[in-house]
Order: structure tokens, then sequence, then C-alpha cells
DNA sequence: GTCTATATTATGATAGAC
DNA sequence: GTCTATCATAATATAGAC
């Protein structure tokens, strides 16, 4: 197949190739986490990437292909990046445990705010996207999360109750003021994104979240 | 103003004018609430409302101040139906008090959805938009939830920490299974939005939030 | 006030050159 | 693979009849 790439001085046209459709798919994930589905059209997606709109359609085939890559792109960019924070959470325990999930969460949300961004965008209406989206990625990651919340649970750190619905809550807390970065700036004058801000937020998301004294 | 109103047996002009402008209102909240100030269309709206596009531009300009009256139109349904629940509020104390305040967000959350819609819609990024929103309804709203949360921090049954920063914590876990209640939905099959669940909702909010026993 | 008709621009997608 | 040229449709907005 790529037998002999080694010989290329230059990018390789299967470099090239990904290097392409990376760009495209990172400027779909601004438009679509930022304007929706409706509101994100090929044009500008293609300004941003710096190529011409019949190349996304090759690459991708239509603008529903494209969104389903670039929500892929996105999910798997968020996961990584928790993944990667919940590796200092190995080995904790109890309180020390909880917080650095937070933190791992956190980070994740800060590095692809995209992620609740497109969750909310395709949570306006029930609809054959948000079911493919729920279907195909949420929902393993829903699972995930509850697990974690049953465990503080277990452990008496957090309220009791259906754990499925206080993930709500707490994924809430966590999320808005990321979320509503931009608007938390203009009201206060302050980013919540320093990090400073967020270990704050961090702090915060402790005292509300778990019980007892840290 | 409307002196003869009685003799009138169909609606007057005034009247009809008032319906076509509210038919119009509502459509463009809906629009522009789910799909963004670019994703939403002006035919998309006509079509809701029942109407033509041109009606549309003849009774509100343009694109944009559409956008702004229907804005200012869901402001002021989701101030007063949370006015509307805080009169049960009157005459509480301590965590009572604050249990009917979250009680009348909640009704409004969930009766005006549009609210927080719009509020993330335009939370993307920094934008004339997101600062007219800001200055012109936001900031007003968030000055009386911060009173209300130093108010509770006060009373010592809430964190201590920035208020303001806080509201967020607090907004995020009350709002967002409302707001992903089509996401709540597909994933877990029950309704976050039925008298029941709200109630169940309500007490989760204050076991979370507030301190010490109920 | 509400409509039809239309001008102008932008969109998703295809055809075909290189 | 990447581009230019193009098509059919839908968008915002205006002009003018009633």
């Amino acid at each position: 197949m790529s037998a002999n790439k080694k010989v290329q001085p230059l990018p390789s046209r299967a470099a090239r190739k990904a290097r392409t459709r990376g760009a495209i798919l990172e400027a779909a994930a601004d438009v679509f986490a930022g304007r929706g589905y409706d509101g994100g059209s090929l044009p500008d997606i293609a300004q941003r990437a710096g190529v011409n709109v019949p190349l996304i359609v090759y690459h991708f085939g239509s603008k529903r292909e494209l969104w389903q890559a670039a929500v892929d792109h996105v999910y798997a960019r968020f996961q990584t990046c928790q993944e990667e924070g919940l590796k200092a959470a190995a080995g904790l325990s109890g309180r020390a445990f909880f917080r650095a999930v937070i933190r791992a969460s956190l980070r994740a949300l800060v590095a692809e705010p995209r992620y609740m961004r497109i969750l909310f965008q395709e949570s306006v209406a029930a609809s054959p996207r948000l079911t493919w989206l729920v279907e195909t990625h949420q929902r393993q990651m829903s699972d995930q999360t509850i697990a974690l919340i049953e465990a503080a649970q277990a452990e008496g750190l957090i309220a009791k109750g259906d754990p499925a619905h206080l993930k709500y809550l707490v994924s809430g807390a966590l999320s808005l003021p990321i979320t509503f970065a931009p608007e938390y700036e203009v009201l206060t004058g302050r980013s919540p994104l320093t990090p400073d801000a967020l270990e704050d937020h961090i702090d915060l998301c402790m005292a509300i979240l778990f019980r007892g004294a840290e």
C-alpha cells in the first residue's frame, strides 16, 4: 500500500491529504459547535480551513457526513484529554481521587469546549442527529460518569439520589463557567479560563458537590 | 387609546396587528433559541408564524431587529414567570425561602427554556450581540441572582466564595437537566420535565447546594 | 397591514480541467 | 487531490399592488 514512503523528501501525498482532512475537521468542529448544524455553512468552513468547498465534499461526501466526522473528532479529542488527566487520579482514593477526576474533566472541558457546545446544539429537540450522537458517543461517556458518581455515593462523599440525574447537576456546575466563558468575561471583566480561575473553580466545585470538610 | 373596544364585534385592526406581532415574536424566539442568530431564517419564522417574510420585515425592520425584539420577549416572559413564582417565597426564611426561590427559577426555566438557549447561543464568542444581550438584560438578572447567593452565604446556607462565580455553579446545576431535556430523554428514556421529576430535581438541588440537614 | 413579485446574494452539491 | 466553473435552491431585503 504505502511501500516507499521514505524516499519522499517532501510531505507525502498521504500526509498532505491527512493535513487537509485535519484542517477541515478542525474548522468544521468550530463552526458546527458555534452555529449548529443548520447554521454552519460549507463556505464558512472552507474559508477557515483554507480550502475550497468542493474539496470538502470530495473528502467527506456531504455536509451531514462532515458533521458526523467533526463530532467524532471532537469526542475523540475530549476523551483523549480526559483520560490523560485521569492518569493523575490513579493511586489516589477518597476526596483526593474525585478532585483529580474533576480536574481531569475540567481540563478536557477547557481544552475541547466544542464537546459541550455540540451536545447543546443538538439538544434543542429530538432529532435523528441527536439520537445518533447519543447512541454513538454520548451514552458511553455518560455511563463512565455515572459509574464515578455511584462510586462517590458508595463512599458517602456525594448526595444520594438517581446517579443518572445527579450527573446533570454535576456536569452543569462544572461546565457552565467554561461553556459560558465569553458571557462570563463580558459580565465580570475576568476570564474563567486562566489557571488561577480554574483552580478556584475546582475548589468551589469540591466545596459544593462533596460533603464533609476538605 | 382603546376607547370603544366593546363596540367592535370582530378583532380591531390594532388587536390583529398585536396578534401578528406576537405570533412572529413567538416563532422568532423558537427559531433563534434553537438555531442561533445565523442559523435562524426569516422564511422559517414566517412559516411558523403563518405569515409572509415581507410582513416580518414590515413589523420589525430587519432580521437583527427581529432578533432583539425576540430576546426582549423571552426575557420579559422569563422574568414574569420567575417573579410570579417568587411570590411563594414571600414570608419564608432560611432553607424554606431558598427552596421557594429555586422552585421559582426552575418553573421559569421550564416555562421559558429559550432564555437559556439564547444565552448559550450568544455565548459562543465575544460579539456585539453578546455585549448588547449582557448590558441590556443579563447583567440585571445576574445582579439579582448574586444578591440571593450573598444572602444565602450570609446565613451560612451555601458555600463561601465569589458569589458571581458561584452563580454559574448554581445555574448550571439547576438548568442543565432542563436545557438538555431532549438529550436526557434519549439517554434515560424518562423526561426531566414532568412534575414528579421536577420535584425530585428540586430535592437534589437542595441536597447538593445547601448545607446541613433538611 | 398584508400580500405577490422580484432583485441580490449565499448555500449545498456537481462536472470537469489539471 | 485540488482547483475553477456552474447549477439549483434558499436566504435577506425591497418595490409596489390591494
